[in-house]
RNA sequence: GCGGGGGUCGCCCAGCCUGGUCAACGGCGCGAGGCUCAGGACCUCGUCCCUCAGGGGUUCGUGGGUUCGAAUCCCACCCCCCGCACCA
């Protein structure tokens, strides 16, 4: 729960309605947003992470004076919602755990959960005001879930101009089907087969009378080491006409090609075993091989029939043994046709022997053909032969070449005969959440997005190539995306959705729906406040809404609204349109973000293409990934409640830059929970123990510093760099005044306040409630979050200043490492500063070196210095081009005062008197001559 | 395999585009001191190795190269992370 301070803040921007923007004519807009979250479970760290750097980057804006619209919505649509709560019906433990256990939902609660809509709304419930409680700048007025019936209607006018542009088209693909379902199967809807897609496997036909007995393979550049064929003895096959031919194929292989839409009339159907003695005729080799039973074989496995190629699959080398050597049980004449086979060796691999199959079965230790540690030999061999292997004598017409190279002339080679059939299959058992086994099914007449439309791609490319970037290093991942993405299957048959309008048996699949919504961001306000009725949303309105299409007086009758509120809308739409900045987390580069330039360039003119794109890593938790089933995943809840929000804020804040992947640790957010909790004491405490005075030059110091630290916080910030800006706003400008402090005899009232006014608004985006009490206690009139962003012009730069300050720390850092070097008694610390000879010397030869002249005549001058010019060369370089320049152009700087000045100051940081004196001056005492090597802003040092 | 991003002083990380100001920012951790009855918080100093004068040595994945000079530029190699599609 809020503390009263947060409640209080919360309930005073709400009554002000600081964050709920209108179009003002005029004002400079700014209009962010971040991908709605999906809301299967409550927003947890990693929500927080991508949509905080939104939440600061707006508050940011809106004190540079910019009207700033950062809108919220909720992922309803897609089927994780449904599935889940579907499998809570059946009584899945481990979903039902992960609610109570992990997201925190009360028992009472999760029994509603088998409605989906009920988990979702639940969901949205807590995760709205979680975000709410952490101060999140959002206009709520324009919420919105993606069920909703108006949001529909937005979804359906986008796919009509799609189709009507050409860019939704129909076609046919292969996918893993779920029988149950009803519905492709992707990788999160598995519980067994994560990342295994279709593979296309070769059908060769071999003749068998007057049918083809069709084997399948990946590799059919083994052909011609083939020595026989492997049925199943108990499985069940089936003679049939397929496509017109007569086949032999495993039963269950029938109803899978019916999937792959082949034409499929059984004929009878017999056990493997019948097979078993035949002989069948090889395309290619013109070979008579016998049929062999295998009980390795499987029969749901493509057509249940395999070739055997003893030589370089250790299945069939194992199998072939099983028989020769009696443990397969076999009858005398079957035994007999076997023992007469021998493996034919036509690929050689390097580290192998003539027959890699017997070496890796060897090494494998498998003692038959049912032993799975076949498996992993299977891979070894082929992984080797594939890469290093090379077709030898015995492989005809693909001798000499690579196993890759064979592999295409083989199938060209097969094609020829007419022999060679595909069929596509899953080369490992892929398994739905719901239980069922899933196979591959080729689905006709399937809409898909048609990203590899070269044109549209290239207008996709522009809508990139227009945009900012942050951080640049992602734009060559949104150009290989582009490149790469091929059409893009945007229907599906189950979960929430928005039915595609033509075609009502389908549902719009969410990713490819939620790419221009940004848009309804703009009308969603008029649809909550009941100023604008679903039915009002006709394709015909949105036009008019964002292309300005037709007339509002001839819309307003159907559209049963006003004139003057069709404008309204396409006003509003005007004056946020174009988006100013989507961010996200990196992973959804390759999908939603380039979507996002694709429909922007297909449906908006460029004046309305997003003008940039933020993009951030992913969440770690103490320095891990972040899962449900690691166990160390953190809502933003339990963050929130723990750290406060101005703590979690400026925790997640300082996690990362960048695409890096942000850390969660504890330890940080403990930390900056109490650096938020010390700042008003600290700023207390130093007003307290100030004096108003006139300024000195350590005042100016400060102020020029802030200027700095403004300037760095103010560049980070407009390059989305959230870290670097949140560690410049809270960690140096605090270094800065707490050094201020320690060098000044007594603070300036005057300038402490104006520098901490100045602290205050750079730390406003990141922890905005202390903010707002630090303002209050500084006596400010009205809102540090509606006050401006620090001027650089009220922070004047004061190079002398910085000159003091930088010498005197580079004398305190020398000073410092001379006292922890020499041992042995010291009573003070004498300091030269350099003689008016010395800086004239130092002064002309750099400016020689940089003209590019001599500096011989120089040399001849300052020679009796006995400063030899390299050590001014180094020093230059060491102060480096800034501070030179600094130091030579100053007209006021004097070394001497400044670190006399100091003197007090330096003696207490070093524990030690401190003698400041210029050599050459009457009075100097110096009685080692060290002042003589003393260079300007590099005193020299006698140690007494 | 293909595509993208990276490897920095115990840990996280800045610097690299635009070579020298770099033993290299900042944070965490650790050590010493201060403040405190004490602890926490807070403040200061230190934290690669050596050094009784501000210095020296060895470092920025590995190996080469370019340069007066390389964490920074070039080449090769090794390793790590992310994505690879009908899924949010």
């Amino acid at each position: 729960m809020p503390t009263s301070r947060e409640k209080y803040w919360l309930k005073v921007w709400a009554d002000r309605r600081v964050f709920e923007p209108d179009p003002v004519v005029g004002k400079k807009k700014m209009f962010v947003t971040v991908p709605y979250p999906y809301m299967n479970a409550p927003v947890h760290v990693g929500t927080a992470f991508t949509s905080s750097r939104v939440e600061f980057y707006a508050r940011f804006r809106r004190m540079q004076g910019y009207n700033v619209l950062f809108p919220w919505a909720w992922h309803w649509t897609g089927k994780t919602i449904v599935g889940m709560s579907y499998r809570l019906k059946q009584g899945d433990k481990a979903v039902r755990r992960a609610f109570v256990e992990i997201d925190g939902v009360p028992e009472s609660e999760v029994e509603k959960f088998t409605d989906p809509e009920y988990l979702a709304s639940y969901y949205t419930k807590v995760s709205r005001q979680v975000m709410k409680d952490t101060g999140f700048s959002i206009d709520w007025r324009r919420e919105f879930r993606t069920v909703d019936p108006s949001y529909r209607r937005f979804v359906e006018w986008q796919y009509l101009r799609l189709r009507d542009l050409g860019y939704v088209v129909q076609g046919t693909h292969p996918v893993v089907w779920c029988p149950f379902d009803k519905s492709p199967t992707g990788d999160a809807d598995r519980m067994e087969g994560e990342g295994v897609s279709p593979e296309e496997f070769n059908l060769i036909k071999f003749h068998l009378g007057e049918f083809a007995l069709v084997a399948a393979t990946l590799r059919p550049e083994t052909i011609y080491g083939a020595t026989n064929i492997w049925v199943n003895p108990e499985a069940e096959y089936s003679e049939a006409r397929v496509d017109g031919e007569l086949w032999v194929v495993s039963s269950s292989a029938l109803s899978r090609l019916v999937e792959q839409k082949h034409d499929v009339t059984p004929v009878r159907s017999f056990k493997g075993s019948e097979l078993a003695g035949r002989y069948a005729l090889a395309p290619l080799t013109g070979k008579s091989l016998p049929i062999l039973p295998g009980r390795f074989v499987d029969a749901t496995l493509a057509t249940g029939v395999v070739y055997s190629v003893p030589a370089h699959a250790p299945y069939d080398l194992m199998a072939l043994r099983d028989i020769q050597e009696g443990r397969a049980g076999l009858p005398r004449p079957i035994k007999e046709i076997a023992d007469k086979l021998s493996p034919i060796p036509i690929i050689t691999v390097s580290g192998y022997s003539e027959v890699p199959a017997a070496d890796a079965v060897k090494s494998s230790g498998a003692s038959d053909s049912l032993d799975s540690r076949l498996e992993g030999a299977t891979k070894e061999v082929y992984s080797a032969e594939f890469h290093r292997g090379v077709m030898s004598k015995g492989s005809g017409p693909l001798a000499g070449l690579s196993v890759s190279e064979a592999k295409t002339k083989s199938l060209e080679l097969l094609a020829k005969t007419s022999r060679l059939g595909k069929m596509f299959e899953l080369p490992e058992t892929v398994v739905c959440r719901c239980g069922n086994r899933c196979y591959v099914k080729v689905l006709e007449n399937q809409w898909f997005l048609n990203y590899s439309n070269p044109e549209w791609k290239a207008k996709a490319r522009q809508v990139l190539e227009r945009a900012r970037i942050y951080p640049e290093e992602a734009r060559q991942w949104f150009y290989a995306t582009v490149d790469w993405l091929g059409d893009w299957p945007c229907a599906r048959r189950s979960g929430m959705g928005t039915k595609v309008p033509w075609d009502k048996d389908w549902i719009v699949e969410t990713l490819s729906d939620s790419t221009i919504y940004m848009a309804y961001y703009t009308l969603s306000k008029f649809v909550n406040l009941e100023k604008v009725a679903t039915e009002s949303l006709t394709p015909d309105v949105f036009d008019f809404i964002f292309y300005g299409k037709g007339s509002p007086a001839n819309l307003s009758k159907a559209a049963g609204m006003t004139e003057k509120r069709l404008r309204e809308l396409r006003e509003e739409f005007s004056y946020w349109y174009p988006v100013d900045l989507r961010n996200s987390a990196k992973e959804l580069i390759p999908n939603h973000l380039t979507f996002v330039a694709f429909h922007h360039a297909a449906l908006f003119p460029e004046k309305d293409w997003p003008r940039a794109f933020g993009i951030n890593g992913m969440i770690m938790v103490e320095g891990k990934k972040m899962s449900k089933t690691k166990g160390n995943f953190v809502t933003w809840r339990g963050a929130l409640e723990r750290y406060g929000a101005d703590g979690f804020r400026l925790a997640i804040a300082l996690t990362a830059d960048g695409m890096d992947d942000a850390d969660w640790r504890e330890r940080n957010a403990e930390d900056a929970k109490a650096k938020v909790e010390s700042v008003i004491p600290f700023v207390k405490k130093s007003l307290s123990s100030s004096e108003s005075r006139k300024a000195a030059a350590i005042d100016s110091w400060l102020v020029s510093s802030a200027h700095r630290r403004v300037e760095a916080a103010t560049l980070a910030m407009e390059e989305m760099k959230i870290r670097r800006a949140a560690a410049t706003a809270f960690l140096d400008m605090w270094n800065d005044i707490r050094y201020y402090l320690r060098r000044c005899d007594a603070p300036r009232s005057e300038t402490l306040t104006d520098v901490f006014n100045v602290w205050l608004r750079l730390m406003a985006p990141f922890t905005p409630f202390m903010v707002e009490d630090l303002n209050h206690e500084l006596g400010n009139k009205g809102l540090a979050c509606q006050s401006g962003w620090p001027s650089l012009r009220d922070l004047p730069i004061d190079g002398d200043a910085e000159l003091a300050e930088a010498v005197i720390g580079r004398v305190l850092e020398d000073a410092r490492n001379v006292l922890r070097v020499v041992k042995g008694p010291r009573r003070k610390l004498n300091v030269y500063v350099s003689s008016d000879q010395a800086r004239s010397y130092f002064a002309e030869l750099i400016a020689a070196k940089q003209k590019k002249d001599s500096v011989g005549a120089v040399m001849k001058r300052f020679g009796h210095l006995k400063i030899p010019p390299d050590k001014v060369f180094r020093l230059g370089f060491e102060l480096g081009e800034d501070m030179l320049g600094k130091y030579l152009g100053s007209k006021g700087f004097d070394e001497y005062d400044a670190l006399s000045e100091a003197s007090n100051f330096m003696s207490s940081e070093l524990g030690i008197a401190v003698s400041v004196q210029k050599t050459g001056d009457k009075g100097t005492v110096d009685p080692t001559g060290k002042g003589k090597e003393a260079l300007p802003m590099k005193p020299a040092f006698y140690l007494e």
